[in-house]
RNA sequence: GACCCUAUGGUCUAGCGGUUAGGACACUGCCCUUUCACGGCGGUAGCUCGGGUUCGAUUCCCGAUAGGGUCGCCA
């Protein structure tokens, strides 16, 4: 039988790194072995739920580009979804939950207490196999010593995440649990669960947590949690997606930026590491900058325009030809999209704005007659194009008895207004004659 | 407090009884480039501690310590 997963969010925050992490998982396995990857929403929460977490999950989802083959089409819990196993929203499964309860009531499995309905614990230890933990015996604690028994429904009647967890993961064929390790406690409740369904619970991986770079747990207020960071951050998605991989996985080949389609093929549970890692931003933006330089230069060009757009300039106002030999200096230059508008806007602005340390340093007094030398050199090019405006600025150079570096710096801060930039000879000819002089 | 998981440089990791403990990020020196970035060649830095087992432990076992998780009418 093919395995069946399932990422199964809540969405009362919006999706963070971590469930991005456990659904890549959760993707990769489906795909390792051929089995279906299901997307379940966990809307019991019905106080802290809201329909713009729900799209955060689908879009984040898209956009990292895990697919699921079953599940909701869009963030509307009554709307359409894909697969013979719906709903996929567990508000709308309520009468599954009300059934199966019934049935623990009537077999004396769980109880009501105050209003809410209980489940009989067992007081026994419970063997958790785990996939990549291995077998683990979990005791109870000294407070479950005193009630183990836990509420499967709360007072106003609403089911709660142990008990439709398990019963939609139960009727939904769900053959592998693969989860954040924050649930492995748990998992004692779920087996008992299964046990008094009469079911066999389905096989458990239980992965390690990404933490934050002090070791402290990472929740959604740390900087970077959100995936909406790197959505709207001018990250890929393939540059996140494999630093994802890399953490609690390896291909253990060396390899750092490997593609997609070898994890998948490498990817399997037991090889996972079972301990914590702790998010590395330095990390993952190498690998942006890996993924950036050999991006294609239609989708460079794309993610450009959308970037710069996004920071209020509008590059349809100047020919397309204009912007694609802008942008072409700025590939292999740039590692995030959000850097751009900083780093080429002078391309798109009337004005320069001068870079005042740079002012400070390179529009003194004695750099005033070397400009000028240097620019009416410039004026009586014909061609004016990289190769020529080089061999220019180098002979005025010599002539003026300096290194070029000193041509250098203040004719690029004259043009751009930085002191950091693409090349000095090919933004000169993208700027053109006219503009330059 | 109890229960559970974990432990290789600052970080992510390779290693699965005998290795000069390998790679990557970060940091750093030099080269390339008279910007920045890329690239090339170097460098600093590691097996948490204590007991066993063994001829021999980073590797196996136990304990301690440390970190993380869980014990909710949140998920």
């Amino acid at each position: 039988m093919k395995p069946r997963v399932r990422f199964a969010p809540s969405p009362t925050g919006f999706l963070h790194i971590g469930g991005a992490r456990t659904a890549l998982f959760n993707w990769l396995y489906a795909r390792h072995t051929g089995g279906t990857f299901v997307l379940r929403i966990e809307d019991t929460d019905t106080a802290r739920n809201t329909q713009a977490a729900v799209d955060v999950i689908l879009d984040g989802l898209r956009w990292l580009g895990l697919n699921w083959d079953e599940g909701p089409l869009t963030s509307d819990a009554t709307g359409a979804s894909k697969g013979e196993f719906g709903p996929y929203f567990q508000s709308q499964r309520k009468e599954n939950y009300r059934r199966r309860v019934e049935a623990l009531l009537s077999r004396g499995l769980a109880y009501e207490s105050e209003g809410a309905i209980k489940f009989k614990m067992t007081r026994d230890p419970i063997l958790i196999p785990d996939l990549v933990v291995g077998d683990v015996e979990r005791k109870l604690t000294d407070r479950e010593e005193i009630d183990p028994d836990f509420v499967i429904v709360r007072s106003d009647g609403e089911p709660v995440f142990h008990l439709v967890n398990v019963i939609d993961d139960l009727e939904m064929n769900i053959t592998h649990v693969i989860r954040g390790e924050d649930h492995l406690s748990n998992t004692a409740k779920h087996i008992a669960l299964f046990k008094a369904f009469g079911v066999e619970p389905p096989k458990y991986a239980h992965i390690p947590l990404i933490l934050n770079p002090d070791g402290t747990k990472m929740s959604k207020r740390d900087q970077g949690a959100l995936m909406t960071a790197y959505m709207d951050g001018g990250y890929l998605p393939e540059a996140v997606v494999n630093y994802l991989c890399l953490l609690s996985w390896s291909p253990k080949d060396n390899r750092e930026k490997i593609p997609l389609a070898d994890v998948v093929e490498k990817f399997d549970l037991p090889q996972i590491l079972r301990a914590n890692a702790k998010f590395d931003h330095d990390k993952l933006l190498w690998l942006q900058g890996e993924y950036a330089r050999e991006l294609s230069s239609d989708r460079f060009y794309e993610l450009c325009v959308h970037a710069l757009a996004k920071s209020g300039i509008d590059t349809n106002q100047f020919p397309v030809d204009y912007v694609k030999a802008a942008l072409d200096t700025c590939k292999g230059k740039i590692r995030l999209f959000t850097e751009l508008s900083a780093y080429a806007g002078f391309y798109f602005r009337e004005n320069v704005e001068y870079n005042s340390d740079g002012a400070k340093k390179d529009f003194i007094p004695e750099n005033k007659p070397r400009l000028q030398k240097l620019r009416d050199a410039f004026a009586a090019l014909e061609d004016f194009v990289a190769a020529n405006l080089e061999t220019t600025l180098k002979t005025v150079a010599k002539e003026l008895e300096v290194k070029a570096g000193v041509l250098v710096h203040p004719a690029r801060l004259a043009c751009t207004g930085n002191t950091a930039g693409p090349s000095l000879y090919h933004l000169l000819e993208v700027l053109g004659k006219d503009r330059v002089l």
